[in-house]
DNA sequence: GTCTATACCAGGATAGAC
DNA sequence: GTCTATCCTGGTATAGAC
C-alpha cells in the first residue's frame, strides 16, 4: 500500500514490494496470481474499512447532522490510512472506470438529506458536498495543511452551526 | 498527453506514445532527449497557458471581484484543455515533489484579498477557497457533472454575488 | 508456506542509414 | 528530421525444491 501509494501501481516493482515486505518475489505470485490481484487485495481490504465510516454518515436520520457529518469525514481520517487515501484518489485519476458502490449510497443519502430539508436543488447541494470532501481530502493528504478551523469555517458558511 | 493522462506516466511506454503520434519510436528520443524529458516539455507547455488564467485573476484589484474570478476558475476549463489538467491532477497524487511556482502566487493573492476584506483569518479562507476549486476541477474533469448551478450556489454560501 | 532459480517479454534507449 | 534495427536492463511471472 505504501509503495502503491507514492510510487504508483505501474512505478512499484513487484521486487520492491517483496523487499520491502521481507518476502521472495515468488510468494507474492502464489498469494494473488499477479500484481493486478495484489492491488485489488489492498483495496478491498481498504473499501471495508472505508464503508463503516459511510454507513456512520448514512445511518442519521437528522438530516442536517448527517450533512455535518459527511463533511467533518475528510478532517478524522485515521493517519493509519492515509497511505489508503492516497492511493484510491491516485487510483481516482488513473482509472476512469473505477467507482465502487459505496460512494453512490454515500450521495444518495446526501441528496436524500437536502430534499427533506427542502433546498431548492438537492442534487447541486450534495455535489457541493462531494466538492468540498474531494478539496479537503486533497489539502489533507497532500499538503497536510492544520485543519483545525478549516472544518469550522465550512460549516459556517452552509449555516450547519 | 492524451496517453500520459489516461494511463498515467509510467503506465504509457514510449511505443505506444510513437504509434499515436503516427512517428518512430527513435525520433521521440532525438527530440525529447529520454520520456521524461517529454514529461517535461508537456507540462511547460501547459503550465505556460496555465499562468494567463492565474495571472487574469491576480491582476483584478477589488477584492471580492479577484476571489469570485479565482472561483469561477474551474468552471471556464477549455474542454481541450481537460487532458492536460488531467494529467497534473494525476501527477499532484503521484510525485509528491511537483507544486509550480504559479499556484504559490495565485494563493498569496487569495490570502491578500481577505486580508483586504477584513476576514478573522484570510489564510483559512484562502485554504478553502483552493479546497473548493480542487474539489470543483476533480467533479468536472472525472465526472463531467452538469456545472450549471454550482458555481451560482457556491457564490452564494460565500456571499459573493 | 516459503525460497531459489530462471524464463520470457516489454520497456527505454542508442546507432546508423537515408 | 525521420526511420529501422537492435541492445540491454529490468519487469512480471513460473517451476520446482525444501
Amino acid at each position: 500500500m505504501k509503495l502503491f501509494a507514492s510510487l504508483g501501481f505501474d512505478g512499484t516493482s513487484t521486487k520492491a514490494i517483496a523487499k520491502e515486505a521481507g518476502v521472495s518475489e515468488g510468494l507474492i505470485f502464489k498469494h494473488f496470481k499477479n500484481k493486478e490481484g495484489l492491488l485489488e487485495a489492498i483495496i478491498n481490504y481498504g473499501m471495508e474499512k472505508a464503508s463503516v465510516y459511510f454507513s456512520e454518515v448514512i445511518l442519521i436520520s437528522e438530516p442536517k447532522k448527517r450533512i455535518k457529518k459527511a463533511i467533518s469525514l475528510p478532517f478524522t481520517i485515521d493517519p493509519n490510512d492515509n497511505q489508503f487515501w492516497k492511493l484510491m484518489y491516485a487510483l481516482k485519476w488513473q482509472r476512469a472506470e473505477y467507482q465502487p458502490s459505496p460512494f453512490v449510497l454515500f450521495r444518495a443519502s446526501l441528496v436524500d438529506a437536502f430534499e427533506q430539508l427542502g433546498y431548492d436543488n438537492p442534487e447541486v447541494e450534495a455535489t457541493l458536498i462531494e466538492v468540498i470532501i474531494d478539496g479537503v481530502a486533497t489539502q489533507i493528504l497532500l499538503k497536510n495543511i492544520d485543519a483545525g478551523t478549516l472544518l469550522e469555517t465550512i460549516l459556517n458558511k452552509h449555516s450547519l452551526n
